[in-house]
This record gives structure tokens, C-alpha cells and sequence, in this order.
DNA sequence: AATCCGACACCCA
DNA sequence: TGGGTGTCGGATT
């Protein structure tokens, strides 16, 4: 059951009479427990509980009845009961019939609410059903006004220095920016003297910045050569520390500076750099380079509560879980310290570096946390001096060259800050400067490296979490570089892969590091990797038969701190080697474990849905509908359509009215030329047709697909597809909004040209009606088929060719007609209500809700002789239907 | 020839 | 300006 459906039946309870022996058995069937263990429940043998009237279902819930106005104290009583302790319920629950009091054993959070509020509540009882709640990260407020400031003064720079916004100069650019903001950190953090570098900047460079380039010159230099040796420098760089780690050493060179730029880096660095958040430091600074990047990078980066979705359930959240399992025990400590210094994580899209640095400050406060403790417990004896967890442990690969550079630099700053806190804790930390050791961040293309070269699996008993979110494109979008790299994946691999999404490229090398070693992954992707036909074209390629996803997030919609958002469905989908171990789902809020997530991201075995041309079950053709390609010119609206023929009476032979899934759905209608082959002389008397024809022939010379230009082109009277129906049409929207109740499916006269967003039937049967408008039609669809981001998205192929249906007899096809009419009469009374209206989820008249429920308890029964009890029942009831189909078929074809 | 997809596209409050 | 909700034609099969 899922947590809607939980609800639903919480509520349902909640509005029957109490009823203190049945409520327990009630409330275990309300929180997904089935009839069988129910029944055992009943006679005893599963009842654990010693207390009178309570029923103690072992790690679901412990339930006893109240007195009168007494439920807190019967909840003091549950809590202190020896068998509570013993066996560990998740939830704590009694009732008076008037209020309800429970617990959270795991949290201790109470509620205490009227028994009438019970489905409000129920986030609150999920857990009883196994689902724990949780909590996404909060988003922490980034300094948008240091970014700001900087990108001011790379535009400055770039006004005075145009070559150094050139191809050849973008690296010394990069550095130079990555070089000030390193030292305005470093001079406000305490790792340089307090504002010591731009007091000697300012004060040497003169007022309009015109010795700005040679101070800095001077100043880099400075911090890349041990003091000793600076003899060739002014002696003002003396003061500087030395620095090196990477950041400054190779060319240092830096661009003129003039009034403007000088004044903007004197802005920036009166800056509070102290209070910057590194976690996307890198992202805030990568985003101030390119003034026509700016948003573009800003869009993609990842926020730290969407890095969490990743981590957590990779192997933060089992890290905590093993520090609170040795609490007590030093030696458990020390050994969870060792396995802490041991893991590397390794980013093969990491941008500036984001997950990376959330990684290691993740690390480092558990490891702060571990000593701590160990003090304790040691009467403060313990003895480390230093930590443990170097940055050299932390992998990643990027395209960008300054990328690259300010992945390193957040990493350094996150160390710094770490070991701040570090001193804080302990009372020492080791000198900041010189920088000794980097992160292995290498610059290249990730699907071509080899990423054991960049990342060596372990020799040391090690573990390796590789993470991320890489980039997501379709296939309609990439360049033919893109193209090349997933062809150098996948080739002799997959043999066929063209359609896929390039983040595929990123799931499938990981797999291939993954198997068979101590690693495991977790990245962020389009949600559409996990939907339709990627489902069954790519997913067993992947996990093939030794691999599994160990936990999922479900879709969720792309945020950032970013001004504007990228506009996408994502999920996140860790992948482990086979292991027998419950797998985590996450969804809407709540987790859940489960023996198997499948590649639907959906609590089932493995399943895939290949999509097919011919109907599985004994359902009519359905066509995909008549696809213009004609940049409009056949088409015309109401009021064109109307003078048109207010002109040319003549010409309303020629048009018909088009639909698409905004016509069905909101009643609007729109036209367009339709001009059968033998009437093209006829209709070419008429000058707005010919004109008309002339536009589409210059749009289709022009596609970059070679069959509308050899094919359609000397057709340009007609659409690409030519379907219409003799007698009636029933169509069905492609593309509509996932919170209709039910798919809006429609019949119309055989006069409508239905357009590419709509598939149709045409002169089928109309208990296909009835069909297509059931909830369990819309159960199937919204599970196999593609989604637009979350609305739904109609297949043939995928989903009606694949729908199982009984054999339907003739009274039942009969008993579905008259169902199908009861549903569209409906419709007719609520004249002139479009289905939009209609179907608002907030909004359905109680009517036609009442013919929905007939018409999906009548389709139900003649699947399983009752309506089914919920979603999940009915899509694991067609899952198992449509693999019998499947297997039967390949046996008698083989 | 047919159709799945869109780090979307577009409309409207 | 962002929530609400489906066009349209390219690219692949």
C-alpha cells in the first residue's frame, strides 16, 4: 500500500464506531498487513502483547484500549511494558474512542489526537506499515552577493582585457580568479594574517589599479617560493606565507586593471568571506566566468539537500548507523575511524565539486564525532593527533579546465573549515600552509577516461562510493560528439543504443567498475531513464544479473539556489553489487524497505515492458495520430477558418477540424486543410491553398530528416501520417495532467482529424471506452509508459498493446458498452463543461465520479470477480498477468 | 513508416 | 515570475 492509500483507510476507520477489540485488526489491515497474518494476529499466535485488550504485532505496533479520558496514561503504560521493549514496535497506539494517543518508539515524538482525525494523522502511523518518514537536508542560504561581485569584476577585467575573454587566455583567466578568491577566503578565515593580502595589494597598486597586474604578479609569485628565495621579488612579499599546493604554482601572469575593475575588487574583498558556503562554493564561483554561462551553469549545479538524497543512503546514513551500534565499545569506535580513512569517493561529473566537498565535510564531522566520544570513554587519555581522512581520498573527473581548478580550491577550503572546527573540538590542528595535498581531480571527458586509472580500486580493504549527477541529454539534443562518446560505451556492448539518454553513458560505466568489487554508486538522472522504453531497452543491460539498485529516490522536481531552475524530473538510483539485502525506495517524504527495487523504480521484482507493433492481448489497433510537419501552414483557427469560407464558400471541403490532447480536453477547436491526393487539382483552384502548399514545401526542403525531404516534401498538401475514421473516432490524449482521476478518453464523429497529440482508434468498439477511462488502465499506463517529466504520456506500443485484458465474452463486451455510454452521457448532462472541468480532481461531479466507480468495479470483477483493493494490488495483479502472457508467447514461438 | 522523447515550451494568472 | 499543463518535429527504429 502506498502512503495515499494508507490514508484512505485510516480515514476509513476513523469514521466507523470504536470499537476497542475489532480496532487493532482494523488498524493492522489500514497499515498494509494482509489477512493472513491478520488471522494470526486474532487466534494469538502472532499477538505478543500481555497487557488486557492489547495486541503487540512485533515491530509494527503495540496497541492496548483505553479508560475513559485515560490514553495518556495507557500510552505511559505501552511504553514501560517489558514486551514493548522486547520487540521493538514502531508504533505505540491506544484509544478511548474519543482520543487517540501514540508514539514513536524510535524518535519518542507523540501524538495525541480526536479518533476522528486518525486519516489526517497518518504520516504519522506509516512507520507502522514499515515506511519511515524522513526529511530532506535544508537548503542553507548561499552568499549570492560575493558571486555577484565577482562576476562584476570579471566583467570588468573582460572590458579592459578583451583577448583574455579568448579561447587561449580562459585558463590564466580561470586561475586568476581561482588565485583572489582563494586569498580574500584565506585573509578573513585566519589561514593569512587578518586582511593582510588586500592591504598589500592596495597599498602597492596605486589608486586606480593601474600596478594592480604586477603587484599581483608579484604577490603570486611570492606565495609560490619558499621566503628564503624571494630575493628577486620587492621586499613588501616577504610578509606573504608560503602557499604553493597547486594553486600557485605554473605561469602566473595576470590582466591589466583599471579604475572600474579595481574598484570592484576592492568591493569584493571588503566582503565577510567567512560566512561562504563551500559545499557550493565551486558552483557560485564557476558561474561568475562566463556572463553567457551565468545562468546556464547556475541551472545545473546541485544543491546540498539534492547531494543528501544522494549520499545519505549511499553510505552516510549506514555509517551513522554503525557509530550509534558502537557507542559504547572504543575498540568499535576506532574501528569504524579505520574504515572511515579508508573510503574514497569518486565523482566522475563533478563539476566544481559539490558532492565532493559535501562528502568530506560529511566525513569529517563523524569523524569529530568518533574522537569525541572516544575521549569520553577513555577519560580524555586518547591520543590522536591528527585526522584521518586526507583529501587525496576524494576522485573526480571534469570536462572544464576551471571547473577542475575550483573543485580543488573548495576542497582546500573545506579542509580549512574542517580543521577549524577540528581545533575547536580538541584544541589543536596542524599548520594551514603550505597546502600539502590535493584532491585527484582530473580534467577530461569521463566516457572516455578509464576510471580505475582515476580512481584505482583499493588495495587496502577500502570501499569506494562513486556519486553524482551528470549531465542529461536526450537524443534528440546531443551533438555528434556526445553521440561518439556513448558510441564509445556502448559499442559491441548494447546493440542498440542510439536512443539513449547520454546520463546512460555515466550508469553504464559505473556498473562495469562496480562488479564484483567493494564499491557501489548512487547518481542523479532524468527521470526518464527510468521510464518507458529506456526501461526495457537499457535497464537489463545494466544490472544484468549480478547487479541491483540498492536504494531510489522516485521523481522529484530539479531545485536550486539558482535564479532560474532547470526544468526537470529527476530520481536518484544507487546501484551494489546482488546482495540479498533489503533495498530503500524513497517517495513523497516517506522510505520504505523492500526485497526488490525494479527498474520502474517500482517495490516488484524485475519486470520489463518492451514495448510492441502487435497487440498482446485481444485488443483493436490503435494508430498514432496524423503528424503535420508543416510549421503550421495546413492549420487554421476558428476566426480563419471562418473568413476563409466566408470568402470561398467553395473551400469547406477541404477543411476538417483537428484535434490534439488540448482540443480533447478543453473543448477548443482548431482546423486544418485536408486534402485527399485525388482533390489536389480541385483544391489548387483555390489561391490560399496554394500558397498555403508553397510554405510547407520551402519548411520541409529545409528538415534535417531526409524522409520529409525526399517523401513528404512532393506531398506537401498532406500531413506525414493520413488517417481518418468512416464512422467514429475514440481518441485518447498523449500527453495530459497526472492528477485527472482518470485518462481523458473521448469519441467523436469520423469528420475530426485527429493530430500526433492524440492517439486514436478509429470505428473500434466502444467498450474500448470503458477500457481506456478505467482506473486500472491508468494504473498501467502511469507505471510503463513514458511520463512529460510527471504528466502522463500514452503509448500504443507500450502501453495498450501491452495491456492485459481477460477474454472478454460477449456479455461482458456488451456490459462494458452500456458502461462506456453511462460514462459519456454522463459527460453530455454536464454540458457545456469541458473535460478539463470535468475531471479536476477537486472539481468531479458526484455523478459521473459514481459511473466511474461502476464502470471500474465492472472491468474488475471480470479480472479477479471483486473490484480490487487498491493501486498496488491491481498493477502487481496486471504485472503477473502480462509476464504469463509473455512467457506463453515465447514458448510458442520457440 | 511509425513513434518516443524533451536539464522542455508555452500560456496564463 | 513561476505554476500548470500539453505542441511539435527531430532522431531512431
Amino acid at each position: 500500500m502506498n502512503p495515499a492509500e494508507i490514508s484512505d483507510a485510516l480515514a476509513a476507520l476513523a469514521a466507523k464506531p470504536y470499537d476497542p477489540v475489532e480496532f487493532p485488526f482494523e488498524f493492522a489491515a489500514a497499515t498494509d498487513n494482509n489477512p493472513a497474518t491478520i488471522a494470526k494476529l486474532q487466534n494469538g499466535s502472532f499477538n505478543k502483547s500481555d497487557l488486557p485488550g492489547g495486541v503487540l504485532m512485533n515491530q509494527k505496533f503495540h496497541f492496548a484500549p483505553a479508560l475513559n479520558g485515560m490514553t495518556s496514561v495507557t500510552l505511559d503504560a505501552l511504553r514501560a511494558n517489558k514486551r514493548t521493549l522486547k520487540h521493538k514496535p514502531a508504533i505505540l497506539i491506544t484509544s478511548d474512542g474519543v482520543e487517540v494517543s501514540a508514539e514513536h518508539l524510535k524518535s519518542g515524538d507523540t501524538l495525541h489526537c480526536a479518533f476522528t482525525e486518525l486519516g489526517d494523522r497518518f504520516g504519522f502511523f506509516l512507520p507502522a506499515a514499515g515506511k519511515e518518514r524522513y526529511r530532506a537536508a535544508e537548503e542553507n542560504p548561499v552568499d549570492i552577493k560575493v558571486a555577484g561581485k565577482l562576476a562584476k569584476l570579471y566583467d570588468a577585467l573582460i572590458r579592459r582585457n578583451p583577448d583574455w575573454a579568448a579561447e587561449d587566455r580562459r585558463h590564466d583567466m580561470n586561475q586568476l580568479m581561482t588565485r583572489l578568491i582563494f586569498c580574500l577566503f584565506a585573509e578573513d578565515v585566519g589561514i593569512f594574517p587578518d586582511n593582510q593580502f588586500s592591504r598589500l595589494i592596495f597599498t602597492h597598486a596605486g589608486d586606480k589599479g593601474e600596478g594592480m597586474r604586477e603587484v599581483l604578479i608579484s604577490a603570486f609569485t611570492a606565495m609560490n617560493t619558499s621566503r628564503d628565495k624571494r630575493d628577486a621579488l620587492p621586499a613588501w612579499t616577504r610578509e606573504f606565507e608560503y602557499v604553493n599546493g597547486g594553486l600557485f604554482a605554473g605561469a602566473i601572469d595576470a590582466p591589466m586593471f583599471d579604475a572600474p575593475s579595481a574598484r570592484y575588487l576592492r568591493d569584493v574583498s571588503a566582503e565577510d568571506w567567512k560566512g561562504i558556503n563551500p559545499d557550493i562554493f565551486g558552483s557560485m564561483i564557476q558561474s561568475v566566468t562566463n556572463a553567457e554561462l551565468r545562468s546556464e551553469l547556475g541551472m545545473h549545479y546541485t544543491s546540498v539537500p539534492n547531494i543528501m538524497k544522494v549520499l545519505g543512503p549511499l553510505f552516510l546514513d549506514e555509517l551513522d548507523a554503525e557509530i550509534d551500534r558502537s557507542w559504547d565499545r572504543e575498540r568499535a569506535l576506532r574501528q569504524v575511524l579505520d574504515r572511515i580513512s579508508k573510503i574514497r569517493v569518486f565523482d566522475p561529473a563533478c563539476g566544481s565539486g559539490n558532492f565532493l566537498v559535501v562528502a568530506y565535510r560529511a566525513l569529517r564531522e563523524r569523524e569529530i564525532t568518533i574522537l569525541s566520544r572516544i575521549s569520553e570513554l577513555t577519560g580524555g587519555t586518547q591520543t590522536e593527533m591528527w585526522s584521518v581522512i586526507p583529501i587525496r581520498n576524494f576522485y573526480g573527473i571534469e570536462l572544464t579546465d576551471f571547473a577542475v581548478e575550483t573543485a580543488k580550491l573548495a576542497l582546500f577550503i573545506a579542509e580549512y573549515q574542517a580543521n577549524a572546527q577540528f581545533k575547536e573540538a580538541f584544541g589543536r590542528k596542524p599548520a594551514d600552509l603550505p597546502l600539502r595535498d590535493a584532491a585527484n581531480v582530473v580534467c577530461g571527458n569521463a566516457l572516455r577516461l578509464d576510471w580505475e586509472a582515476v580512481c584505482p580500486v583499493p588495495e587496502d580493504g577500502g570501499e569506494v562510493f562513486i556519486a553524482g549527477n551528470p549531465p542529461f541529454l536526450g537524443s534528440t539534443n546531443q551533438s555528434k560528439e556526445q553521440k561518439a562518446d556513448l558510441a564509445h560505451v556502448f559499442a559491441g556492448q548494447v546493440e542498440s543504443f542510439a536512443a539513449f539518454d547520454y546520463v546512460a553513458g555515466w550508469f553504464y560505466k559505473v556498473s562495469l567498475y562496480l562488479r564484483g568489487r567493494t564499491a557501489r554508486s548512487a547518481f542523479v538522472s532524468t527521470n526518464s531513464l527510468c521510464q518507458g522504453q529506456s526501461v526495457a531497452a537499457f535497464w537489463p543491460h545494466l544490472l544484468r544479473d549480478d547487479l541491483e539498485i540498492g536504494f531510489a529516490h522516485t521523481s522529484f522536481k530539479w531545485r536550486n539556489n539558482a535564479s532560474a531552475n532547470a526544468t526537470v524530473m529527476c530520481v536518484v538510483v544507487g546501484l551494489r553489487n546482488r546482495s540479498g539485502l533489503p533495498a530503500r525506495l524513497f517517495s513523497a517524504g516517506v522510505s520504505m524497505d523492500t526485497s526488490n527495487i525494479n527498474a520502474y523504480l517500482v517495490p516488484y521484482q524485475n519486470i520489463y515492458i518492451e514495448g510492441t507493433r502487435n497487440g498482446l492481448f485481444s485488443l483493436p489497433p490503435m494508430d498514432y495520430g496524423n503528424k503535420p510537419v508543416e510549421q503550421g501552414h495546413l492549420l487554421l483557427d476558428q476566426a480563419e477558418r471562418d473568413d476563409l469560407i466566408r470568402e470561398n464558400p467553395g473551400i469547406k471541403k477541404f477543411i476538417r477540424p483537428f484535434m490534439g490532447s488540448n482540443e480533447v480536453v478543453k473543448g477548443t477547436t482548431r482546423y486544418c486543410f485536408w486534402i485527399r491526393d485525388e482533390e489536389l487539382l480541385e483544391a489548387r483552384e483555390f489561391e490560399e491553398i496554394r500558397i498555403r502548399i508553397g510554405r510547407v514545401e520551402a519548411f520541409r526542403r529545409g528538415s534535417t530528416d531526409a524522409y520529409v525531404r525526399e517523401k513528404l516534401l512532393p506531398r506537401s498538401h498532406a500531413f506525414k501520417q493520413v488517417f481518418e475514421a468512416k464512422r467514429h473516432t475514440i481518441a485518447v490524449p498523449i500527453h495530459t495532467g497526472e492528477t485527472r482521476p482518470y485518462l481523458p478518453v473521448a469519441r467523436f464523429s469520423s469528420d475530426v482529424i485527429f493530430s500526433n497529440a492524440a492517439m486514436a482508434l478509429y470505428d473500434a468498439p466502444d467498450w474500448c471506452v470503458a477500457v481506456i477511462a478505467s482506473r486500472l488502465h491508468l494504473v498501467w499506463i502511469s507505471t510503463v509508459c513514458g511520463k512529460l517529466e510527471t504528466r502522463f504520456r500514452y503509448s500504443n506500443t507500450l502501453g495498450w498493446n501491452t495491456f492485459p485484458v481477460p477474454k472478454f465474452t460477449e456479455d461482458q463486451l456488451a456490459a462494458l458498452t452500456k458502461s462506456a455510454m453511462a460514462i459519456l452521457r454522463c459527460r453530455l448532462t454536464h454540458h457545456p463543461k469541458t473535460i478539463a472541468d470535468l475531471y479536476d480532481p477537486d472539481k468531479m461531479p458526484e455523478d459521473l465520479r459514481a459511473a466511474h466507480k461502476a464502470n471500474d468495479d465492472l472491468l474488475e470483477s471480470m479480472y479477479i470477480g471483486r473490484p480490487f483493493r487498491n493501486d498496488t494490488e491491481r498493477l502487481e495483479h496486471l504485472f503477473k498477468l502480462y509476464a504469463a502472457r509473455v512467457k506463453k508467447l515465447k514458448k510458442g514461438a520457440a
